[in-house]
RNA sequence: GGCGCCGUAGCCAAGUGGUAAGGCCCGGGACUGCAAAUCCCGUAUGCAUCAGUUCGACUCUGAUCGGCGCCUCCA
């Protein structure tokens, strides 16, 4: 059974169901990362975002092809890996001083989304092993008088383009108000023409090219990469508010001009993070990276929840007060399922509320996926299992749960798990080793030597685990 | 100047023309060898302010105040 699902269009800024090109199959691409430092939260809220979006099709019973790019060359990724190199290196010297730069931060990057439960995408397409797909593409665009050259720098022109500023919802007037004139740059026809092919300057790596030696556009390897991965029209693309102007519409001018078509159906956007009230900023002293969290003790999952448990199009504002909410909110959904996962208490007797499970549980799940359906709601979401822990925690205070009911509502769990990745089994060998600690601590107890029940709880404490002892004796577990 | 967003309890946060979900924190009680977990009770006559439309508005309209974003590199 697949559900239907509906996300706010930045082209529309309206919340419009997702209809499939591809019945059953979605195809996204989502911007990905400048690799020349450490993400910081505010990067990663838009790898979350990301995310949360694919894993939620997934779980809705869709084939998701994900195509994240990383970007290894850019200004500021030249800038950092070439100051050290002298005025008359060679440009294999160049390349190999910005690879080794963008080799470093790429593992880096993953290995942080990997911390965060981030799932990898199908495609990981760097720009520079794409550079042939993207100088076709700007000689497509030249052939079609999209674009021109100026001293070997090749430029778009945005006034062949009709549908330009159709996703910024910008006219051409507005632009021109604000613009301003990158001194970088050389000699445009109009102010806002962008370019789509860099020619060299001194001192930067560089590839040859049908209009001499230069590097490409920022914009133009999501246009080529995307469509030579995901082919000519894409379900969804996404990235950051700050995308959608220039980056986004640059890429639309790219691609849209290049196929004659519409390229991609949904554009989603992810609104960005302040911290403690205020703009991230390192001179601010309030600018994180996921190390810096871990480094004080924070749990990544429970940043993940933490901005997960916010809508992705309302500005977040992060403060280490919403963690720690977030990690006692979490506390609460895991002890529910270690309860879900052991054998009941012995209950407290009829119960005049008692509803059937069951019925609980299959109104949970509704609640959950009209509220993940409609634009991806998390708070509500949320609130859908927070209102089924607390129904069936009562309930089984006073009839307990039986084995059957225990394994639907886990597999509920696990439905909602695997969107929000917060809350999974946990791993089997460490039960063994803590069912057995707990049995020599059930045995103190039996014989009432409570400063030996004592010390094993405390052994557990540091292995982090946590007991709950039963009315019947026994004891339940769950890590901290 | 142009385009757009936001303002709900101590904190976070849904929602909607019909009378305020959920989470965290806090207080009281039950249970417990002590804990932990859990349960029960309590915690916004009010949703920035002021007008208006309506049988009825937090939800619609207008204005005001406050915060923010984009138009330029940026998740």
């Amino acid at each position: 059974m697949r559900q239907s699902l509906s996300l706010f269009n930045t082209l529309t800024r309206r919340v419009e169901p997702v209809v499939p090109i591809a019945e059953g199959e979605i195809s996204l691409y989502t911007c990905g990362p400048t690799v020349y430092n450490f993400a910081h939260i505010g990067n990663l809220r838009t790898f979350l975002f990301q995310d949360l979006l694919k894993r939620t099709f997934q779980a809705a019973g869709y084939r998701v092809r994900h195509c994240m790019n990383i970007t290894d060359v850019e200004d500021k990724i030249i800038r950092d890996s070439q100051a050290d190199l002298p005025a008359v290196a060679s440009n294999q010297d160049r390349h190999s001083a910005m690879k080794a730069l963008t080799d470093r931060f790429t593992a880096i990057f993953l290995e942080d989304l990997g911390t965060l439960q981030v799932l990898q995408a199908d495609y990981l397409p760097k720009a520079t092993d794409y550079i042939p797909e993207m100088i076709r593409l700007v000689q497509a665009l030249e052939v079609k008088g999209l674009a021109y050259v100026r001293d070997g720098s090749v430029y778009y022109r945005i006034a062949g383009l009709p549908q330009y500023g159709c996703l910024a919802h910008l006219d051409r007037e507005g632009m021109q108000a604000g613009a301003s004139v990158d001194a970088d740059e050389y000699e445009r026809d109009s102010v806002t023409d962008f370019v789509l092919w860099k020619a060299a300057k001194p001192g930067e790596p560089s590839w040859d090219s049908p209009w001499g030696p230069g590097r490409p556009g920022w914009h133009i390897e999501c246009s080529a990469m995307g469509m030579e991965l995901l082919g000519p029209r894409v379900d969804i693309h996404s990235g950051g508010v700050d995308l959608i102007f220039p980056h986004h519409e640059n890429e639309i001018a790219q691609s849209e001009g290049c196929l004659g078509h519409r390229w991609v159906n949904h554009w989603v956007h992810g609104e960005f993070l302040m911290v403690e009230g205020q703009k991230m900023a390192k001179s601010l002293g309030n600018f994180f990276t996921l190390r810096d969290l871990v480094a004080r003790g924070v749990d990544p999952i429970a940043l993940r929840y933490a901005i997960q448990s916010n809508h992705y199009r309302k500005v977040l504002n992060f403060s280490f007060e919403g963690l720690r909410a977030a990690e006692n909110a979490l506390k609460r959904i895991r002890a529910f399922r270690k309860r879900m996962e052991g054998q009941g208490q012995a209950g407290g007797g009829p119960w005049a509320e008692a509803l059937d499970p069951l019925v609980r549980l299959d109104q949970a799940r509704q609640a959950f996926w009209s509220a993940m359906a409609d634009d991806l709601n998390t708070p509500e979401a949320l609130a859908a299992i927070f209102t089924l822990i607390s129904d069936l925690n009562a309930q089984d205070d006073h009839v307990a749960l039986t084995h059957s009911e225990r394994g639907s509502v886990l597999a509920f769990l696990d439905e909602t798990d695997a969107v929000f990745a917060a809350w999974p089994h946990e791993a089997a060998n460490l039960e063994a080793e803590v069912e057995g600690l707990i049995e020599a601590r059930r045995a103190a107890k039996a014989g009432k030597n409570w400063a030996e029940a004592d010390r094993l709880r405390d052994q557990l404490k540091a292995m982090g685990i946590i007991l709950e002892d039963r009315k019947d004796g026994s004891s339940g577990w769950r890590k901290a």
